[in-house]
DNA sequence: CCCATTTGTAGGAATTTCCTACACCACTAA
DNA sequence: TTAGTGGTGTAGGAAATTCCTACAAATGGG
């Protein structure tokens, strides 16, 4: 979109090996992602920095030699022009951002926040912006006002799908053409923002459940 | 595979959204997944089980209000078919491991493994099998052991594909053609057990970074 | 030296992704 | 009232991807 953007050159530190990679698994659908490095700790991360060059580092707050802050303090000096976005165990208060900002550290988002916080957020900073979150203040409603956004075709189309009926059934059972249904898919994808099935089913899931509940 | 399996009905209890959702979303890329409940609590979960029915819980070891070994427990207690995957938050020693088998828990995965050893065990006890992993024996070397049995040809195509260079310009590189490369990578994505791209981009920087270090 | 497996090569069918098109309806601003 | 704007229901094409099959040459074990 905005011109002129290198890929994104990724150093991940995080800990534990399935946050780790489950996060990794996700962020690199993105073509525009290229992984120069990941670490468990602190240390090996001030260790291969600068031989990585990332342009984004992406690093748990809690880590097991060092805190999170530290490193990325370190590293920033090294590298000034790097981004760092932090992961927090817990919601940040405002104080302890203000904290962060001081230190030259881009954004952080928490581990209660979603994924796709995650990912937005990584994106946003890339370029050496600043990210206030204010992921504190809407809990979940943003979900909901999306359902509403989708038209009625669109909502039997996500129901369907959301349940794995291939796309020819929903076609037949619609009685419209695979092609349409494919419309209704694009359509649907770019109104809730995601980028895969996966997305869909976890939405319509909580959905429901948010609704039955 | 195995015949008259149905869906594996997953509920899935996890305290933080981050880890939920980013192995939820890689979870789901299996269509024989059906995720019927998640929640964040002890407590929730055992409200919402029951109707949920599901045949897998996958279940954090330290909840905010509670153990995921007593949640389990109380869980088997009501639907004693259930299997119950564990996720604990550091390795489990063996003598914590009979705890856990005691319960009538089936598998334990620790959050310093790789995702796809939590898929698989997942799919390992989902007709009610014991799982007991053998990860602390072997760290890493599987991976080195995986990449010997590629052949020449099989690399260099593994190569620049986690390179992100397109199909049609492998093939163009290589002088073959695109159906050539596909058939590698389908070879390579079978002999790797892989599924997607990003597995693959993150085993071939671990293979560098892993024999650079 | 022969048989079985692996490797390099490729094609086909079904599906998916991405993009474009277009008629129709509703609404809004001149 | 009319023209323009945007959302909805519908669909097609091109390119890419997945899944499966094929087959000749090489290689390795017995």
């Amino acid at each position: 979109m905005v011109a002129g953007q290198r890929r994104l050159r990724l150093y991940v530190t995080i800990g534990q090996r399935l946050l780790r990679d489950s996060l990794l698994f996700q962020i690199l659908l993105d073509s525009e992602v290229e992984l120069v490095g990941e670490s468990e700790t602190g240390v090996a991360t001030l260790n291969h920095l600068q031989a990585a060059r990332p342009t984004v580092l992406l690093i748990e707050e809690n880590l097991q030699d060092n805190d999170g802050l530290t490193i990325a303090e370190h590293a920033l000096t090294m590298n000034p022009s790097l981004s760092v976005l932090l992961i927090s165990d817990t919601p940040v208060s405002n104080g302890r951002m203000a904290i962060y900002m001081e230190a030259g550290i881009k954004a952080v988002v928490s581990k209660d926040q979603p994924i796709q916080e995650l990912i937005k957020t990584l994106f946003y900073i890339r370029n050496g912006q600043v990210y206030i979150g204010n992921w504190r203040q809407q809990p979940e409603p943003a979900a909901m006002l999306a359902y509403q956004g989708l038209s009625g075709r669109e909502r039997e189309v996500a129901q369907l799908m959301a349940s794995r009926l291939p796309v020819r059934d929903i076609a037949g059972r619609l009685g419209v053409s695979c092609k349409t249904v494919h419309s209704y898919k694009d359509r649907i994808f770019v109104k809730l923002g995601f980028e895969r099935l996966p997305e869909l089913i976890l939405f319509m899931q909580r959905h429901q459940h948010g609704a039955a509940e």
